[in-house]
DNA sequence: ATTTGAATGTGATTTAAATCACCGATCCTA
DNA sequence: TAGGATCGGTGATTTAAATCACATTCAAAT
């Protein structure tokens, strides 16, 4: 039992207000810390637990079938949990994405046993559960949408919004190749779109760097 | 109490087989019935209950935000639940897609508070609904994976697949423009490629209709 | 301080698909 | 059965972005 765990609850997870159950999180759960750009969960391997973030910014991904390309599929920031690693281990199936921490991140990890007999104990963690898939869900349509509507140029403003966001800060910490893999994209043309945004002087470039003006 | 349901149950949810749920299931549900192009439900609409699907079709889009440009994101059959229309109800939101039976159909409703309180009473319940999420959000990334890394002529093929398994058969009913909206491509172009596959020996074409040959 | 490799800038070319502009064929209905 | 509407076919043009081919700039290591 974990006194620390309680009090990341209060502060990030007030949908779950039972004492019984916060307690019970502080019983089973395992702080789990991460540094900037290391990898929490990989492509095929078996998720332990659900993983509840309470500090700083993950990135999740899927690889592709065929070739070994990527989607950004969304970030997670304190107070959210992984939908996908969720079913994972109710399905108890390998993981089809990636995780790798965006910053320094902090994450409780739920063993699937508990997160599993809560979803009946607890009304409060079984609504967490579900309306953490809703948002999921949402947030998959929304980049399905820029995808399938948008142009480069568009997409690439509300990427750097999205990332600034989820790191709660304006300047954006890496290379243009690196964005131009996340929105599937050529380097150079996201080199060249950046340029015009700086042209508008909506961001200031640096190298490996963008800061939002 | 209606033994009709208990039956659909037993033939396309066999994942469902306590007895006393089956029969919950058969007392709290209704069945509705809906011909082909049929609208289920539209955007905006609150969501009254969560659809077992035991017959037929049904295509699941959603529109974008500022065009009223559509992105198909599922189609469901016989045997499967709408996990966007679950957590709406859930949620207690408005729906922000749209559900059209792409054949006549047949669909269990069952009330929120069913379906709710089952999440905590039944485990088999509460897994269905779960693994269903989970297959939905598997398609949702199946479709980004298509639209981000794939070009037209494989996507198309991978849409005339899809609505074949969806129907269960050989020969689609819908017009090139029709088949346009669903990919998010201009008529011309699925013209051409249906052409195209047409002359490699795929498909026959004939007016309002394709065969998979 | 010089090298070396990564990050960025930029022009030229190619490509997939959208768009535009029209055609004829087929169906429906008055 | 005549006439409009819908459906499908096809060429020409335009467009967004990928790709190719470099040049430049910067930062860190030798």
């Amino acid at each position: 039992m974990n006194p620390e765990i309680i009090s990341f609850v209060k502060d990030h997870f007030t949908e779950l207000s039972e004492p019984s159950l916060q307690e019970g999180i502080a019983s089973a759960g395992v702080i789990r810390e991460f540094k900037e750009g290391e990898v929490i969960m990989n492509f095929g391997s078996f998720v332990k637990g659900v993983p509840l973030v309470v500090k700083g910014s993950i990135k999740v991904v899927r690889e592709d079938e065929e070739d070994n390309r990527e989607v950004l599929l969304y970030f997670l920031k304190a107070g959210e949990t992984c939908s996908m690693s969720f079913s994972c281990c109710m399905m108890e199936k390998r993981s089809d994405i990636r995780t790798t921490a965006e910053d320094d991140s902090k994450i409780i990890i739920i063993p699937i046993k508990y997160a599993n007999d809560w979803m009946s104990t607890y009304p409060s963690w079984r609504n967490f559960v579900m309306r953490s898939y809703d948002s999921r869900m949402q947030e998959l349509v929304k980049t399905l949408d820029s995808i399938a509507f948008k142009k480069m140029d568009e997409r690439l403003w509300d990427y750097l919004m999205k990332r600034s966001k989820a790191h709660n800060a304006k300047s954006i910490h890496s290379t243009h190749q690196e964005i131009a893999n996340d929105l599937n994209a050529s380097r150079e043309a996201i080199s060249r779109l950046l340029k015009q945004l700086e042209k508008k002087g909506s961001i200031a470039l640096e190298r490996n760097k963008i800061v939002l003006l």
